[in-house]
DNA sequence: GCGATCCTGGCC
DNA sequence: GGCCAGGATCGC
């Protein structure tokens, strides 16, 4: 479900909870926990102090003195704050933090599609999840030389595939994609390898903008997405043209095709997108 | 590089 | 009942 926007905006919205002392943790028997044991998921976040909460690309890093749980949410995670004190929990709820002042925060997602791992260092070099991330989009070390180095490691992948793939830079999901690729007049099919530096540069650009917008947004709520204090964010209403199969774009400039690339949804303008 | 696969739920 | 969904890993 979320992708930067989203999970940055989840990020924001908890940014409160640091320095909150934790008192325990508690797993659901399906709770998705990979490449780490669950003991270790618990003992890293009871007993102490919630420091930080980090963001890498689509993932959350919740850090104790301990090291930190690194947090996927897949299609339908949430992060979701409760300030009552002995709060039911909701369906699907597959980790429960509960701080010494009776409030919670609760993992939940109905797929199980993310994932809870863990890593010990401040880089995330030691976990199989992090290692393979490339470097943010909003990160300011992200430079043009080194993305179209990035880049031109696939010649053989369409600019949707290649705009999807979270090694070549971090946080673009399918909606975004979408509307980087809309706003950089790129036709979604076109391949790597048939694309010019100037043309994959200016992709970056726009990439940037559109998440920059989604994070001043609050992100997209389409289904199920929320932050982490249970608000909706209002991207949706500026999407050019992603899920508009059929009409104009927003800004009225062509008509959105819908196509299927690796098994998912690209919705783009032909007459803009070359 | 691509398709199948992991899951649940909502909508037609 | 079938199709679709803000994702990513795994095998060919």
């Amino acid at each position: 479900m979320p992708e930067l926007p989203e999970v940055e905006s989840i990020r924001r919205s908890l940014v409160f909870l640091q320095g909150r002392p934790l008192r325990s943790a508690r797993l659901s028997k399906l709770a998705p926990v990979e490449k780490v044991s669950r003991n270790k998921v618990i003992q890293t976040l009871s007993d102490t102090t919630l420091h930080s909460i980090q963001r890498r690309g689509k993932y959350l890093l919740l850090a104790t003195s301990r090291g930190a749980i690194v947090v996927h949410l897949g299609m339908t995670g949430r992060l979701s704050y409760l300030a009552e004190p002995a709060s039911q929990a909701a369906a699907h709820t597959h980790l429960e933090l509960s701080f010494s002042d009776g409030t919670a925060l609760h993992y939940v997602d109905a797929r199980r599609f993310g994932t809870l791992s863990f890593t010990a260092r401040e880089n995330g070099d030691d976990n199989p999840f992090l290692q393979k991330l490339g470097l943010d989009y909003d990160d300011p070390k992200l430079s043009e030389e080194f993305y179209l180095e990035q880049c031109r490691r696939h010649p053989g992948l369409s600019l949707k595939a290649l705009a999807l793939h979270q090694g070549v830079a971090a946080g673009l999901g399918n909606i975004y994609a979408c509307e980087a690729l809309y706003a950089a007049g790129l036709d979604p099919r076109r391949t790597v390898k048939r694309t010019k530096d100037e043309r994959l540069v200016l992709f970056l650009a726009k990439a940037r903008e559109v998440l920059g917008l989604g994070i001043a947004k609050g992100g997209s709520s389409l289904r199920d997405y929320l932050d982490g204090l249970g608000n909706r964010g209002v991207m949706r209403e500026f999407l050019q043209v992603y899920d508009r199969e059929g009409m104009s774009t927003l800004d009225g400039r062509g008509r959105v095709r819908r196509i299927v690339q690796n098994a998912r949804s690209t919705w783009f303008c032909p007459q803009i997108q070359k």
